[in-house]
DNA sequence: GAGCTAATTAACTATCTAGTGAGTTATGTC
DNA sequence: GACATAACTCACTAGATAGTTAATTAGCTC
């Protein structure tokens, strides 16, 4: 989230009854329908009930946004800025390998409970097979410092001997990731099944500790390390 | 105003044999309606698309399944029921700890990549908060036995000094489920992030073996166990 | 073979929904 | 202050969509 209009000062190039406020509509805009969008779908959300959230019209989303899945495709590359934008803040190169593993674990775990709607955005955009997505600029460098981040822990910790050899950073992000995402975007019908919180506070604690557990277990697994 | 006027010369030959047949008609909606709503969701399937693929009218549905999201409710608990039936299959007990822990993950991972409408459905219900599912008849029940499954299998290992002790049935169920769902349900945006295809024949040896290495490894990481 | 009812068909509708046509006003520029 | 245009408002529409009304028929029971 890059808001440079965090004025605390007074700036005397701002005129403060501007009637007028293009960046501030389509940002509107944008946060009320990343709100819906996460929460009914891409299919369930209703342009109109957008429209009625906003501070402006209907004709205003169409006027910056095309049609219904402009306005989702916008929602969506958002939504993934600003989760790279959070996540660039780690940083774990002063940590030794284990250390580090497991406080990436623990963030990622944090990370995608803190976002619930993010979980949800990814979850409707795969059902839609990622369609839109794939359309989005530049998304893939967007993603490399966090794999760069992770190779770099790997391979010290492979040069120390501490960890396996046969494994790469994609399979430990895709770990990680599968349990942390799961835990989040599957706790209803996990529940419905099982009767369990995932999600739970009570919980929570057990759940954390064992994916760094889980992973630094894999990567130090004796007989491959 | 009798329909048969609009027809004009009708023939006593087109006594058209209507052979009625409730069960089949039933069953066919429903295998058609759990497409539709695997490929689209619930918001995004259409009745009227779902009437037209099966052998007999809208009307139909109706009268079998009240409306749009009763007869969404029945996919959903017939694929679960479909889902059971087959992980029933699985015989693990003549198995030593070790290999029926692997056993049971490769087969999940397997029953993952063979189902993928179920993965969809399963994530589609999610994004829906499972309000449909907790409705469904009886469902904690039919989960029950491959949680017991899993949780002989560990208490062998436990009691043979192989396992460690503070973990769960559904702890370890969760890990694999999470890993397995996730390689499914998430190839989308996973692709589109880091160009890699987690479904791909190239790429699926490697991570079925490696869903096995890490449960065990968790389960007899030194000092643990 | 009359009568009953579950199963089925065809036509219809109220409402919702994404998207637009066309005009109005604020604001920066000269 | 005139002008150009980006920003905005309001009313409208074509088509889609879930759901219904009502008539018809197959097949069973007696």
């Amino acid at each position: 989230m890059t808001r440079s209009e965090t004025t605390g000062a007074t700036s005397e190039k701002e005129t403060v009854k501007r009637t007028r406020n293009p960046e501030k509509t389509r940002e509107n805009i944008l946060r009320v329908a990343m709100t819906e969008f996460a929460d009914k779908g891409l299919t369930g959300a209703r342009i109109d009930e957008i429209a009625a959230k906003t501070a402006t019209t209907k004709r205003m989303l169409y006027y910056y946004f095309g049609d219904k899945e402009g306005l989702y495709r916008a929602v969506l590359q958002r939504a993934y800025e600003e989760i790279r934008y959070e996540e660039s803040q780690l940083d774990v190169d002063h940590l030794e390998p284990t250390e580090a593993i497991r406080a990436l674990a623990e963030l990622t775990f944090d990370h995608h409970e803190a976002h619930p709607d993010f979980i949800r955005l990814v979850a409707i955009e795969n059902t839609n097979r990622g369609v839109n997505l794939v359309q989005a600029e530049g998304l893939p460098e967007t993603q490399a410092p966090a794999i760069r981040t992770l190779e770099q822990i790997l391979r010290r910790g492979q040069e120390a001997g501490l960890f396996r050899t046969d494994t790469t950073a994609l399979d430990i992000h895709m770990l990680i990731s599968s349990y942390c995402v799961f835990r989040v975007a599957n706790r209803y019908t996990f529940r419905a099944l099982f009767d369990w919180d995932l999600t739970g506070a009570e919980n929570r604690p057990h759940l954390r500790t064992m994916i760094g557990d889980v992973v630094l277990a894999y990567l130090q697994q004796p007989g491959k390390v």
